[in-house]
DNA sequence: TCTAAACATTTAAAAGTTTGAATGTTTTTC
DNA sequence: GAAAAACATTCAAACTTTTAAATGTTTAGA
């Protein structure tokens, strides 16, 4: 992982609503924009910005599933992150 | 660490010229403003900025010593982070 | 096929961030 | 004490992000 994604990456999480919805992937397993719609309260424009930085950034993954979006957390990103942090310490 | 902290935390990293600064204090242990200075090429005053919001986030700590700021990465900090972080895999 | 649901895109306003010039404060050195 | 060095603060300009209204696209269901 290289400083770019790392900033990618961190700026992803570091957002009240889009840290919400990794927590909430990471409990739930799986959610739809529809669901994060409801979670954040958020306008569903909003909904689709933020959802689109976390899937940019490589730490959520999206698959289309019919007229729903179905997200997922990128783990193996996830633990890559924690990985370099680790390696500052 | 609570949801706000790790907003901070990640957000303080999320930047080009501060992930540098960590690198640089992961590396050398320890660094002052002016070194700072000299590492990213910045103006004076944007250096100041850049390690405030480094020492506000908690993942540096900053002690005076005469007229110079040292500065060292707090280490527990950046430990909590990654903590955090492993707790949503 | 018509309707509605789910999501994307465009746009624009509001809010926040980044930057350096100017200036202020404190500490060291001569 | 005067000069300089190191850092902080204030300010304003440039830029970026966040937000939702309006609208577009695709898919599902009646």
């Amino acid at each position: 992982m290289d400083n770019r994604a790392v900033e990618k990456a961190t700026n992803a999480i570091s957002d009240k609503y889009r840290l919400g919805i990794l927590q909430a992937l990471a409990q739930k397993g799986c959610m739809t924009n529809t669901d994060v719609q409801e979670l954040t309260g958020l306008s569903q424009p909003c909904v689709s910005h933020h959802v689109k930085l976390l899937t940019d950034s490589g730490l959520v993954e999206a698959r289309k599933e019919g007229r729903n979006l179905h997200l997922r957390l990128n783990k193996e990103a996830l633990h890559e992150l924690t990985t370099f942090l680790n390696g500052l310490l």
